[in-house]
DNA sequence: GTCGGCTCAACTTG
DNA sequence: CCAAGTTGAGCCGA
């Protein structure tokens, strides 16, 4: 156990080996068989239909006749005077412990359409409260997924590919590679004969009772928008990465989620361009963002800036706006909001003065929208913002499901003008969403209020972060015996035939630096850009090594700095143990490496079967392929690349990993098919060789909660594959 | 009525 | 703290 622990590779400046022992029951971790439920495994959980439409319940003014698609038969409709307090039989309460997501129990019947059969009628399944007997059957009432169409579709330069069942079109050149996506298409042909009944367009904007679609099928699916971020946010990084190339010290603004954002909408890489009412079909509650225009590009929240996202609709030939969705970022003086019931300050008043009223705000634009919106009773999708604890510049944005308006007034605001204020209130029945965060606060602010914990820190200070133990699922506590040791053990570095040098830079390696030797094994790009978000799948890294005279915060040491989002082992309910974090984890994202001890003597390992059948080994003699849509694409930069997806590689060293003594978090990480995570060989330049190390990156966004999984991959020894229980469409079967 | 062009607001970002 | 920068709404005139 002792051997290969004499020396780190790495002695990451300023810290010291605190690898302590774990004192916790010897128990026998599970064998890694790890059922996934589908295809985007936690991110987007399948609780939620993905077309969800609520009707709204009134109150309705004088005048006024409930209006297509918010109809429900008067005998519906709640009072006028009837305002609900906030919803007590919600499922998703602040409390100290909220079930993590994917939550296992399906939600209360939400009052919404759901798809029919084609030929069936739409059947209205449920109601407010739940009783799903409450509605009858009407042909008055549509099916989920109505949508609201827009002007741009009637233009004749707009992106127009969805068909009368709202399928997509095909894709343009350079999405062609996303053949499992959905997306617009510039160049489509103009939408079918439906949608033009008379010749008539559609006024600008104005949506007549006759022009609002139905659409039959769910064809935006969560894969389609997960595969839309993916893409959107591996352009931003290259974007990032070419700038911070160009002038690193420039106070140039870069703005590259803008930049990438256009580059996608020019060329259609957006899962819709219309605004709805209630759910956007493949947006899950509880899916995370990290820039505005990755939720313009999903149709959650059309506006770049804006907070409140509006429609205008037409009825009784009488026209008017109403809100489809807000963004909630606490940025105005006056927000407050507390679990389901969220007060929203309106929009404008602030020119030129940022945070500051300096006029009084007007009932126009988002403002009117709202005021309307509360009138007609309509769902408004809201989104929270916040910060990002893993890049504190940076913020957070997570959907929270639908809301409704019950009630609105003018204040003096803290500057002495006036400000709307709007009063939502969560519609009951849906998964948990900010809750959930409210909560992982809650166990930050005091680690005893987590339900189920064991051990606060599994690592004994090992780890700059704690690795809090949990158990909410049965009685065991805990993994079996281990010592935790932050970073792998090498004895010696690793002869390869070729010489490695380090760099020469001082301070930190520019990026833009083409005299780094470091930067010049990587292809000349620095690999990272900020935050050690990895920018592109490559064969194998190249980090600075002890023998390069960088800082230790040098960009390229990404994988060196230890753990920065709060992770926690927990017991999964069929899996054994698993590690999932507290933080969000962005794309590209370094999460940890792979600890344990160097097995010197590969080919007597690899014949000892007690070695690779402990589940903790990590055999990095096997071969290894690039993600899927990690990678940007080349083509939307006007870069070429021979993109050999099915390429299998090898790490340049063959090193095999024993975590079963020693190791670190990674050793909790899961199987999967479709997995969340992947893994990379990193080697770490010395003077006499180098230093080869597993580093583990998101493959996406991920949010709070949800099991961090990669693929085993195949060792090619048959008889050592464990039958993998996965369940997706593309498993293989087995793994290992 | 439709379209194109222009201006402007906006709970962004670094 | 501030300015670069984008989308889409709104308006106007052809």
């Amino acid at each position: 156990m002792e051997r290969g622990l004499g020396s780190d590779s790495v002695p990451p400046p300023g810290s010291f080996d605190k690898s302590k022992v774990l004192d916790v029951r010897p128990l026998r971790c599970l064998a890694p068989v790890f059922p996934s439920p589908q295809a985007f495994p936690a991110f987007y959980p399948p609780q939620v239909p993905p077309f969800v439409y609520a009707p709204a319940f009134g109150p309705y003014p004088p005048g006024f006749t409930a209006f297509y698609p918010f109809y429900a038969p008067p005998e519906y409709q709640r009072p006028l005077d009837q305002h609900p307090q906030t919803p007590s039989g919600a499922t998703n309460q602040a409390g100290p412990f909220v079930p993590p997501y994917p939550v296992q129990t399906p939600p209360a019947p939400m009052p919404s359409y759901r798809t029919p059969p084609p030929t069936m009628p739409p059947v209205f399944s449920g109601s407010a409260n739940g009783d799903t007997t409450s509605f009858r059957k009407s042909s008055k009432i549509h099916q989920v997924g109505v949508e609201l169409q827009e002007e741009s579709e009637t233009k004749g330069d707009s992106i127009r590919s969805v068909t009368e069942d709202g399928c997509s079109d095909n894709l343009k050149q350079p999405a062609q590679r996303l053949s499992h996506c959905n997306v617009h298409n510039t160049d489509a042909e103009a939408t079918s004969s439906g949608e033009r009944q008379n010749g008539k367009s559609s006024n600008k904007r104005v949506k007549s009772i006759q022009e609002v679609r139905l659409s039959s099928a769910a064809t935006v699916d969560s894969e389609s928008v997960g595969c839309i971020v993916m893409i959107f946010d591996a352009l931003r990084r290259r974007i990032c990465q070419i700038e911070d190339a160009k002038d690193p010290v420039s106070g140039v603004t870069r703005r590259a989620d803008l930049k990438g954002g256009t580059i996608m909408m020019n060329n259609g890489l957006r899962t819709t361009l219309r605004k709805r009412v209630g759910a956007v079909p493949g947006v899950e509650i509880g899916d995370i963002f990290f820039f505005r225009m990755e939720m313009c590009l999903v149709g959650l929240h059309a506006p770049s800036m804006a907070g409140i996202d509006y429609t205008s609709l037409r009825f009784n030939e009488v026209e008017e706006p109403v809100a489809v969705s807000i963004v909630s970022s606490g940025a105005y003086e006056d927000d407050m909001d507390d679990g389901d019931v969220l007060i929203y300050s309106g929009q404008g008043g602030n020119v030129n003065r940022k945070d500051k009223q300096v006029v009084d705000q007007k009932l126009e634009r988002g403002n009117l929208a709202l005021e309307k919106s509360l009138r007609r009773g309509n769902e408004v999708r809201v989104i929270r913002g916040m910060k990002d604890v893993g890049n504190p510049t940076g913020k957070v944005y997570v959907y929270d499901g639908l809301y409704k308006i019950y009630e609105s007034w003018t204040e003096k605001g803290k500057s002495g003008y006036n400000v709307f204020k709007y009063k939502l209130v969560r519609e009951p029945g849906q998964v948990a969403g900010f809750t959930i965060w409210k909560s992982i606060q809650v166990w930050k602010e005091g680690i005893t209020s987590r339900h189920g914990l064991i051990l606060p820190d599994l690592t004994s200070g090992a780890e700059n972060l704690p690795v809090s133990l949990v158990n909410d699922v049965d009685s065991e506590k805990g993994p079996a015996y281990f010592s935790y040791s932050p970073g792998l053990k090498y004895a010696k570095p690793i002869n390869s035939h070729e010489h490695s040098f380090g760099c020469k830079c001082k301070g930190v390696c520019s990026p833009g630096n083409r005299n780094c030797s470091c930067i010049k094994k990587n292809g000349g790009d620095l690999p990272y850009i900020a935050n050690r978000v990895l920018v592109s799948w490559k064969p194998v890294i190249h980090e600075c090594g002890p023998s390069c005279p960088c800082q230790p915060h040098c960009s390229n040491r990404a994988s060196q700095s230890g753990l920065k989002v709060r992770l926690e082992v927990f017991k999964t309910k069929d899996r054994g143990w698993g590690l999932r974090s507290w933080d969000p984890i962005r794309a590209g994202s370094f999460i940890c490496e792979y600890a344990g001890e160097v097995l010197e003597n590969i080919k007597a390992e690899e014949d000892n079967d007690e070695v690779e059948d402990n589940d903790y080994t990590f055999d990095a003699t096997c071969t290894y392929q690039e993600p899927a849509d990690f990678t940007y694409i080349p083509e939307l930069l006007g870069e070429e690349k021979d993109v050999d997806m099915n390429k299998e590689y090898k790490t340049p060293l063959p090193v095999m990993i024993n975590a079963k003594n020693v190791g670190n978090v990674a050793r909790f990480m899961n199987h999967s098919c479709s997995p969340n995570v992947f893994w990379l060989p990193v080697l770490h330049e010395h003077q006499n060789g180098s230093y080869l190390h597993i580093a583990f990156y998101a493959i996406r966004h991920i949010r709070p909660l949800t099991e961090l999984v990669y693929d085993y991959g195949m060792s090619g020894v048959p008889h050592r594959r464990k039958k993998c229980l996965c369940g997706y469409s593309n498993c293989r079967g087995y793994f290992g």
